[in-house]
DNA sequence: GGCTAACCCACTCG
DNA sequence: TCACGAGTGGGTTAGCC
């Protein structure tokens, strides 16, 4: 393709869209852009289909420099090109590019920033593969899943709020009575001047900026002397579901469709995973029973069922890739429960005899590892000492000798080279790895440790994500579309009397988009809504 | 004194 | 240090007019 073909296309007025509308399809012509799932979307209300053949300097950006640079880049273009017209013409969540450019100055910036990557994309083959074969294709992908959007059953949502503001009105009766005053229990202020000075607790924990503590883990302690704590604790987080879910998700619904249409981002996180926002679906609640509520009324149309896949305990499996653990990759041959078996490595006790508490001790120690594991951080967790936490780290480094020795290669050469890769070469930037600063320093360790598995399983769920919306294209996503991805697990719409035949192979697709040196397995859930999705496989 | 943006903190998820 | 990665929202505060 010679490079004077090249053309760019942004936001623009109707007319010069439709006059140019030829460009944009034919693959003959290569285009240039800047955030092309924007694009789409703006391309779709003058029914226009952009060609396969169109780049996009941001992801290119966020490819080679990484979160922070391209954080930069973000900035610079909006400082450059748009705060410069009008600052109404920015939208916040998408960053699309204002509709009143200079249409002869930004073309022209763009191409240029374009032929730079390009060149070092040509030298960094892996990088290339990534933005090529992953995350530029995921960008279609993640248009037509907005597009698509989850149906929702409002009048439950409505239902429960009103539940629930009579259950605030009641908690809140009973806090003042408690703290014999009225005050705010939202406000964090207020709640510490009762906690510590009317009622006389003692301070056991200090926020980052070094204030008095009263986190969901100090008022559990607190709860054990005084009614109060407890009290507030409930308010917050029933609060806390009536604003973010309840009352957010019901304004959120599209009135022409009757769904939600969330935003993914590509290019917000240091490791590669998406993000989703306005509203956020990816921390909708599952914990509690009201969680379970909200779930339920994410639902599917007529005739159709909420399947929901997800990778089992896939972070444990790429960190036995990675390290090649002769124990761990052996407990995920056996299928035995890896935390059982990690148990019965650390006491050198037989899997037949692990008790409940020994499995919970060795479940939070293989998180730790995952997170970059300190004897710190795991007193506070187990709630034990830091030389009984060493301890425990150094029975699991003694079997898990494998797992060390990655853990010491990925520091050593991230310390040398400023970022560590996935297994497909997604280079991830630890900026702070060499900082003076030790609290900084360690912080980017654990970092350090984590992203490899963070954003190799966001590479294999991407990669999933196209092979198995390219399975459901050949029927035209007549009988199923992908919704919704929350990291590891992917939520469908299927027709319900295509169910057995399309779970069957979308789990085949996932479990076999590539190959480690340990299985990769999925679990799956069938229902009418989310949350009984969730509750049966 | 009033307004707003940025920060802080707590909550939700994988 | 209060584990790794995220987004949201209410309260508080800093800074401006």
């Amino acid at each position: 393709m010679q490079e004077k073909s090249l053309i760019c296309i942004n936001n623009q007025n109707n007319e010069y869209l439709i006059a140019i509308k030829k460009i944009l399809e034919t693959n003959t012509i290569t285009k240039v852009t800047y955030n092309i799932k924007s694009q789409y979307k703006i391309l779709q209300k003058y029914g226009i289909k952009l060609s396969e053949n169109t780049h996009d300097i941001l992801l290119e950006n966020y490819i080679l420099k990484g979160i922070m640079q391209c954080n930069e880049f973000i900035k610079k273009i909006n400082q450059d090109f748009l705060l410069k017209e009008s600052k109404y013409f920015i939208h916040k969540q998408t960053n699309e590019l204002s509709p009143y450019y200079d249409i002869y100055h930004i073309p022209h910036y763009i191409l240029k920033i374009h032929y730079k990557n390009k060149k070092f994309l040509n030298k960094e083959i892996k990088l290339k593969s990534i933005l090529y074969d992953i995350d530029r294709p995921i960008a279609k992908i993640l248009y037509e899943m907005e597009n698509n959007g989850v149906l929702l059953n409002c009048i439950k949502l409505k239902n429960q709020s009103q539940e629930i503001e009579k259950k605030l009105a009641c908690l809140q009766l009973k806090a003042y009575t408690l703290a014999n005053e009225h005050f705010n229990i939202l406000s964090n202020e207020q709640t510490r001047h009762i906690l510590f000075h009317k009622i006389g607790f003692k301070n056991i924990d200090k926020t980052p900026k070094g204030k008095n503590s009263i986190n969901e883990t100090v008022l559990k302690i607190f709860s054990q002397n005084h009614r109060l704590p407890n009290i507030i604790l409930k308010y917050r987080k029933l609060y806390k579901l009536k604003s973010n879910y309840l009352d957010k998700l019901t304004k959120m619904v599209n009135i022409n469709t009757g769904r939600i249409h969330t935003s993914y981002c590509q290019h917000s996180t240091s490791t590669g995973r998406l993000t989703s926002y306005y509203p956020n679906l990816q921390n909708i609640p599952k914990k509690t029973l009201e969680g379970e509520k909200i779930r339920e009324a994410f639902i599917a149309p007529d005739k159709y069922l909420i399947l929901t896949v997800d990778y089992s305990q896939i972070e444990l499996r790429i960190l036995a890739h990675f390290s090649a653990d002769k124990l761990l990759i052996k407990s995920f041959y056996n299928k035995d429960d890896v935390h059982t078996a990690t148990a019965s490595n650390i006491f050198d006790i037989e899997i037949n005899k692990i008790t409940i508490q020994q499995r919970q001790i060795a479940k939070i120690i293989n998180f730790s590892v995952i997170y970059g594991i300190t004897p710190f951080g795991l007193s506070k967790k187990l709630n034990i000492t830091m030389k009984e936490a060493k301890h425990y780290i150094d029975m699991y480094f003694k079997k898990h000798y494998g797992i060390l020795n990655f853990i010491k290669k990925t520091l050593v050469s991230t310390s040398k080279k400023g970022y560590t890769s996935t297994l497909f070469g997604r280079k991830i930037y630890i900026p702070n790895i060499n900082s003076d600063n030790t609290n900084i320093r360690k912080a980017a360790q654990r970092a350090c440790v984590n992203a490899p598995m963070q954003g190799t399983t966001a590479d294999i769920i991407k990669k999933a994500m196209i092979k198995v919306n390219e399975y459901l294209s050949l029927t035209n996503f007549q009988y199923g579309k992908m919704i919704i991805q929350v990291h590891d697990e992917l939520i469908f719409e299927i027709k319900e009397n295509k169910i057995d035949e399309i779970t069957k192979n979308i789990c085949f697709i996932m479990e076999n988009i590539t190959l480690l040196n340990v299985p990769l397995m999925v679990n799956i859930g069938i229902g009418k809504n989310w949350n009984q999705a969730n509750k049966i496989a």
